[in-house]
DNA sequence: CCTTGTAATGTAAGCGTTTACATTACTAAA
DNA sequence: TTTAGTAATGTAAACGCTTACATTACAAGG
């Protein structure tokens, strides 16, 4: 007698339980097209067996993978991290699993982590931000995997996103700023070349300014790379260059957090002799000190829908349409009225 | 004439190119197996016909996804992200991707978690901790899939693992404080009975106190769930309890930081009133006020040696051992002698 | 010019599922 | 009993790659 070697397959199942594989199949995939005896009998003998579905075989006969693709620039970046984690535990409720690709934030690591996910047989992709070159698309496009952009919310994009209107939201805070007496401003920005994002937070600033009777070009402008020490150091050359600003924003919670830093060491009080206000609302915004005005962003509520609106694309073949999402201005101790 | 529809297949190449399919085959996967003449052509055709290999068919073929998954309790608290991070970066260099599912710290989804990525043909996996059911090991061994533990290293376990020492550096920190003069001790730690690492650390301070004299029984312990708010909550428990405690250590930086807020509301100075110790070392600690005293652990190390560990053992089939990683003492501003 | 050895290429058999289609087993109405 | 209709099951092709083995091409030594 032969001994079998190897995991079991389906058709040592149907064997042992003397079906036909098709009937094991069915057994797994559709079990009400299989009478209740037989299904007892099949699925006694699959544990006993101790048998697992082959996933490469699988992928190959239904030519999916239930594997959802994300690409972020880093997990390191709690907004991106609190996202994808709500993200990966929708996913899951679908039945799907997540693989997760980071870029460092550069568009060209960008391009070769959606082929490569895309090459492991993504069944679609999770993306961040608008901007990205157009033969990448095609490429989806060709390779029939659908790409949801998160992070980001553009009326007038003609791709779908879930996201909020970085625009819209910093030109909001930034209308408050102003309303409380600030006529200077200063803003600490990310990178804005290869970041949409960027781009539309300094926009917003822009849009207030100009409502308001300010001059945008006025805006004092300093753009960096992202982390506390890069915050700190932007903000004392902010400060260095001595154009009087009252109020700096900054591009996001981790620069304004450095920035502050750098405040206490200049022995400036915040927000008496200068305002700080950030973006995102992570963990980090509450614990600073003192604890920091910025603008709250749906993180979680924007992986929940993404996942759900790619499972329902997969699954019931609903096509994905943009999700506008809601930002809150937070204030806390780091804005105040300029003195009169 | 026939018109295709679909994706090229191997087949479509080897015919546009006039050559067989084992010849394009090596050509993707043994290039110089090849003379350079046909390479150049086949490569040239691939291109012209944007031929990408079917993933499942390959897997099917070699058995083998190039995937690696890991489970961890959750991606929103830093010190599991940053280790991530470092993970996903590494594997890419190996030419790995990575599949990521997540926990809450909970025991029975992690061995759903763990039956799911190998289902999903992961070739290996990377776990967080010791402690689970050896059934769930059994299971791993069967299917013919590594596992991996990180973030935790004890040097009787009897399975590989990448991380430190929890026990001796929270014993080291923990004989610091003492020899400050900190006579009654607290613990505000995170559930042991799930966490074998939350188990260590207040094993460490055990040891320091038997080792110096201090009866362990005196440590007053309470244990809380993960978060600012709950570290928040517990340090007001202790200091209601009235054990005249002068050094409150936590379990992790997150509930320090949260202690370090109650502390601020219940107006007492730290640290001349009491000194609180944190865990980890993540950006949270810094960026305090004041700035964490902690025990820093290198996350990112951590995830490239598993990383490279995993890597060898499916390239090379060089078989996995543990590394032991080294944590560090950062003393800030939270630790002060007590007054004699 | 033949021989021999090696390099390059080709042939075709798997790999383990799913599923269209065929067949058989039942049920209930006539 | 038939019969028609439906439910349950079976048969076998297809999915697109890798690779052992077979074959052919070529180079160098005699």
């Amino acid at each position: 007698m032969r001994v079998k070697n190897g995991t079991p397959t389906l058709h040592d199942v149907a064997f042992a339980a003397n079906v036909s594989t098709a009937t094991v199949s069915r057994c797994l995939n559709f079990p009400n097209k299989v009478s209740a005896a037989t299904r007892q009998k099949v699925s006694a003998t699959i544990n006993e067996l101790g048998y697992l579905p082959n996933f490469g075989a699988k992928v190959m006969a239904t030519n999916r993978t239930n594997t959802i693709g994300a690409i972020i620039p880093t997990m390191e970046n709690a907004i991106f991290a609190r996202g994808l984690q709500a993200f990966q535990e929708e996913l899951l409720l679908h039945g799907f699993t997540l693989l997760v690709a980071s870029t460092s934030y550069r568009p060209e690591i960008e391009q070769e982590q959606i082929r490569a996910l895309v090459a492991r047989g993504a069944d679609a992709l999770l993306l961040i931000g608008h901007e990205r070159d157009p033969e990448i698309y095609r490429f989806l496009e060709n390779q029939g995997v659908a790409a949801l952009t998160a992070w980001a919310y553009n009326s007038q994009a003609e791709r779908p996103s879930v996201g909020f209107d970085n625009r819209a939201a910093m030109r909001e805070m930034a209308v408050k700023v102003i309303e409380m007496g600030h006529r200077k401003l200063a803003l600490i920005s990310a990178q804005r070349v290869t970041n949409d994002r960027a781009q539309a937070r300094h926009s917003g600033i822009l849009d207030a300014m100009a409502e308001n009777g300010l001059d945008p070009n006025d805006l004092y402008l300093l753009e960096t790379t992202y982390g506390i020490e890069e915050g700190a150091q932007a903000f004392k050359q902010v400060m260095a260059a001595n154009t009087g600003a009252t109020a700096v924003f900054c591009g996001n919670d981790v620069l304004a957090v450095g920035a502050l830093r750098s405040a206490r060491e200049l022995n400036l009080n915040v927000p008496n002799d200068v305002s700080i206000i950030g973006f995102d609302d992570i963990e980090l915004a509450q614990v600073a000190y003192p604890a920091l005005t910025t603008v709250h962003v749906p993180h979680r509520e924007m992986g929940v829908f993404a996942a759900q609106a790619l499972a329902n694309l997969i699954k019931e073949g609903i096509a994905l349409k943009s999700i506008p999402l809601k930002t809150k201005l937070v204030f806390r101790d780091t804005l105040a009225a300029v003195a009169p």
